[in-house]
Parts: structure tokens; C-alpha cells; sequence
DNA sequence: CTCTATATTTGGTCTGACCAATTTGGTCCG
DNA sequence: CGGACCAAATTGGTCAGACCAAATATAGAG
């Protein structure tokens, strides 16, 4: 997935699932960056580009004597894409807490957005929502408006915090999904109700009410999204990540 | 901060604050490797280790034929730290940006927790409720004692998500407040106030309290942190993040 | 069995080299 | 003069072999 097709993520990417798929145990000592380079017939310095971006996601921690492996509950937020990646089928559970996690933010950026926005911003969101409702039949188009209608209040509400959040679990996440060719079954009623809330919020300029509008839209999505990855996974992994 | 005290890590650390620091525009050639081991007095191979960490950052992106900067906006949530620390003085408006998306976070774990503790995990809550209120005095003292309060709670919610982004949010800002000996000076009585509700809540095994409690008291604690931060804080920064 | 001194392993760094893709610069043609 | 095209220089990606210092493992002494 995130392979530049060069070796040495190449070699990361393996190194980083083994160790996601808990293949060694917390503590570990990680085999030494000459055995790796023999295993997988590579220089040595290529290994070692491949052990830094592991040291950055927090899975492993290197020091002169020898590598470590780290618990993945104390990694950075990156590996959440290549955990869900992991098999076939995403694990039903991650994708709920992902859901909900992203439905707080979204909330939070919605609220903001609509009470911090400037006239023409408003407008340019009033705008965006029209054309959201005029391809409200085709869930194809739709995705890149709301792609686009976020993306601007996410703008408009500006906080980096957030954002920078939202760039991990969404370039994770959402392409993991849209890969997939995942279609979130959603009424047609639900999205609409959620436009119309919209549209009024943005006239009153309620930021509280567009925040309850998205809360309530996450909260349909996640119950569609839940019946069909349960429907169409058999083999789920249940793996405890418990201890820090 | 994060240095390694190996020459890659400072070289890397270097890079980064200059890029965080808009010393090269989104979009613009980054040096090139030969020039930055030149540079820095270092082999090409440990500059190499530098850049590979830049990339994971989100900061620089690298082909053949050269490597690009690419927008803060579009980093990784792991530079939030190191911008955090770039001045003396930390950007009240990013404290601020911060304090509220830990804030939703933090409500949300809460209220999962308390929706989902079983009867033993309840008692212990409660126990660490009261070894909170015995050290309300000290807020020392407290510190440790949230810490292990938050950790259950996280633990109990059981969200992996939310889990990986605290600790990107808590190792880069938490123990930045900390070193940098800042005293959020609360009234009392918000704590209190704080510490009764969540007791309450826990009886009632009310999570929707619990969160609007603990909504309460990041808000307080966000407008006491605000003039804190702008009182001692002269020389600040005021950077623009746009586009995309 | 414990503790210490030695040998080995391991990460961190350097040098110098080669390849392939990109970029750059100049040349030629319209 | 301007644009298309080609060759040379630049740049990232990789490899091999070497050295050092810190950490570990091992053997020996008590």
C-alpha cells in the first residue's frame, strides 16, 4: 500500500506488519540489522533506512546492543492504516472506534466552522451543500463534494490540531475503504435530513445544530457500516491489545 | 528534545524545526543529499536515516531527482510536538486548538468508560476518585493520579484509535507543559466540582454526565490556560497555515 | 553459585562506488 | 524568436567493506 517501490519500504512494510500481526511480543529483542540484510538480500544501510520509519511509528526502539520491540498501544497514530489493512476484512471493531473518533472531530470542526465562518465563507458552504443535494442519487459523485465540502471547514474552522489529525485517519482510513470499493448502505432519507440540517444551521448560523446533524449522521453510519462488515467478514480477527 | 544524541537524529531535528519554521515554501526543492551531508560534516548514508524520518513525517516527500517540501498541513499529527516547541513561548492559539480537540477526545473516552466499566473496574474508579479528592490540595500531587485516572478510563473504553491519538497528543504536549513548568492555575472549585460530578456519574453509571462534566472543566481550563499563555507571552508567533 | 574480566555481537557512522530516473542545459529546427 | 528534442550533469537508491563504541554474552576466578 504505502510502498514507493523502493527496497527499503518494501522491507519496512514487512517488518511492520510481522510485528502488527504480533509476531514478536512486546520486549523483544528485534533480529540484528545484519541478519536482516540477509534474510532479505539487501545492504545493510537499506535495512536500516527500513528500521527508522519503524522507529518512527513507535514499534520498535533501537539502541546500540540492539533493537526492541514496542507495544503497538504506545505507537504513533500512522499505524492505524496498516493495521486495518492487515486482512482481508477489517476488523469490525477497529472500524467502529474509527467511526466514532472521526465523528467527534468532524462534529467538533462542523461546529466550529459554522460559528466562526466569514459571509462569503457561509455562501461558499451554502453553495457547496446545493451541489451536494443535486447528486444526492449518485453516492459516486457525491464523495468528491463531500471531499471538498469538509476540506473547507475544516478551512474555515482551522485548527491545526484537528487537521492534522484528520490527514492520518483519513489517508488511512477512508482510501483503505474506497480501495476496498466499500459502499456505506446509507438511506437515502439520512442524508438528505442531514443536508436540510445543515443548510438550516448555516442560515442561523448554529453551530451547535450542525454538530448534532453530524453526530446523528455518524451514528446512522456507524450502525450500517457495523451490520454490513459483520455480514461479510467471517474470519475477524480478536486480538487483545491490553497493558501500556 | 527527541534527539537521539545519534547524528542522524539531530540532523533530522535540525531539518524539521527549518521546515517548521517555513524556511523552505511547500512545494520547493529540498537540498540534496550530498549538499546536507556537506553541510552537516556527515556521510551521505546518516543524512539519508535524517530524511527517511522527514518523510515519515509527512514534511518532505523524495524521488529520483530530488526531494520536495511538502505543506505542514499535510504533515503527520507526530510534528504537532516539535512545532509546539519551536519558540520559547508556545502559540496560545495552537494551546488553545490542542486543549479543545483533547477536550472531545477525553469526554468521549470518559463516557464510553463509565458506559462500559464492569462492577469491579466501577469500584476502582472510585477508588482512584478518592485518591484524587485526598490530594486536591497539592496539585502535584494530583498530576501522577489523573495520569492513572485517564489511563484506566482509556483502558476501560477500550478505543484503539482514540488510544494511539493521545499518545501522540500526551507524549507531545503533556510532557512539553510539563518541562516547561507550566501551572495551569484552576480555581479549587472547578477541580471539586470536577471530581463530584464524575463520583456521581459513576454511582448513576451515567457517561453522558461524566463527558459533560469533564467538557466543563477542559472549558474552564482552556479560558484560565489562554490567559496564562498570553500574559507571559510577548514575542509570538502568528504563522499562517493555508491551502491544502 | 556469584561476580568479574574478556570476547563477541550490535548499532552508528564513514568512504567510495554504481545504477537508473530525473532534471538541466544547450542545440537544432520551424 | 519560440518550441521541441537530445545529451550531460544531478540526484536518489543501493551496495560493499570497514571501523568504533556501547551493550551483551561468555568464560573464568573466587
Amino acid at each position: 500500500m504505502s510502498s514507493n517501490n523502493t527496497i527499503s519500504h518494501e522491507i519496512a512494510d514487512i517488518l511492520r506488519d510481522e510485528i502488527l500481526r504480533q509476531r514478536y511480543r512486546s520486549g523483544d529483542r528485534f533480529p540484528s540489522e545484519r541478519d536482516l540484510a540477509a534474510r532479505f538480500d539487501a545492504s545493510r544501510g537499506a535495512v536500516r533506512e527500513a528500521l527508522s520509519q519503524l522507529e518512527q511509528l513507535g514499534l520498535i526502539h533501537t539502541q546500540p546492543g540492539g533493537a526492541r520491540v514496542q507495544s503497538v498501544n504506545s505507537a504513533s497514530l500512522a499505524v492505524l492504516g496498516p493495521l486495518l489493512a492487515l486482512d482481508d476484512h477489517p476488523d469490525p471493531l477497529l472500524v467502529d472506534q474509527f467511526l466514532q473518533t472521526f465523528s467527534v472531530l468532524t462534529s467538533m470542526t462542523v461546529k466550529n466552522a459554522v460559528n466562526a465562518a466569514s459571509p462569503e465563507q457561509l455562501t461558499q458552504l451554502k453553495q457547496l451543500l446545493v451541489e451536494l443535494a443535486n447528486h444526492s442519487d449518485d453516492i459516486e459523485a457525491m464523495q468528491p463534494r463531500w471531499r471538498e465540502f469538509l476540506e473547507a471547514m475544516s478551512t474555515i474552522a482551522d485548527n491545526l490540531v484537528v487537521r492534522l489529525i484528520r490527514n492520518d485517519l483519513k489517508a488511512q482510513f477512508v482510501d483503505q475503504m474506497m480501495k476496498r470499493g466499500f459502499q456505506p448502505d446509507l438511506k437515502k432519507g439520512s442524508t438528505d435530513r442531514l443536508l436540510t440540517t445543515l443548510g438550516v444551521s448555516l442560515s442561523k448560523r448554529d453551530g451547535e445544530l450542525a454538530s448534532k446533524a453530524m453526530q446523528n449522521y455518524f451514528e446512522e453510519l456507524r450502525g450500517t457500516v457495523g451490520k454490513a462488515l459483520r455480514f461479510n467478514s467471517e474470519g475477524h480477527r480478536s486480538e487483545q491489545f491490553s497493558g501500556a
